[in-house]
DNA sequence: TGCTTGACAGAAG
DNA sequence: CCTTCTGCCAAGC
């Protein structure tokens, strides 16, 4: 039972793309959103780790508030430790473990 | 063509 | 809460 869409043409990894950066530019200030959410929302719920790839790599994607975007625990980006001085910046609150505290900022468009 | 790498997710112990 | 493991899938080599 393939629960999960077929692999990606190169137009549809474009338009994913698009999608993704789009998806990222509506994160209100001080709310964060998952790698999961925004793979699903573009349409391609298997794709949570093309989100990652995405951001890291696209030229521009810089320019987008990609620091509110967490994996599915809360976690900051590996390697990014200044991220969570950006999310603090705007009121985003951790927890003793280190992690966004998701149920007070975790954002998901209605 | 086949194996390895991840800004991931979720379950198990 | 943390570690480990499996599933996932485009990219790189």
């Amino acid at each position: 039972m393939k629960d999960y869409p077929d692999k990606m043409t190169r137009e549809q990894a474009r338009r994913f793309g698009d999608d993704v950066l789009n998806i990222v530019g509506q994160i209100p200030r001080g709310r964060v959103t998952t790698y999961g959410i925004i793979a699903a929302l573009a349409g391609w719920p298997s794709h949570a780790r093309m989100v990652g790839r995405t951001l890291r790599y696209t030229p521009g994607a810089e320019a987008m508030p990609c620091h509110r975007v967490v994996n599915s625990v809360g976690r900051t980006a590996p390697g990014w430790a200044f991220q969570r001085t950006l999310l603090e910046r705007e009121g985003v609150t951790f927890r003793p473990n280190g992690h966004v505290d998701m149920s007070r900022h975790l954002w998901q468009p209605q």
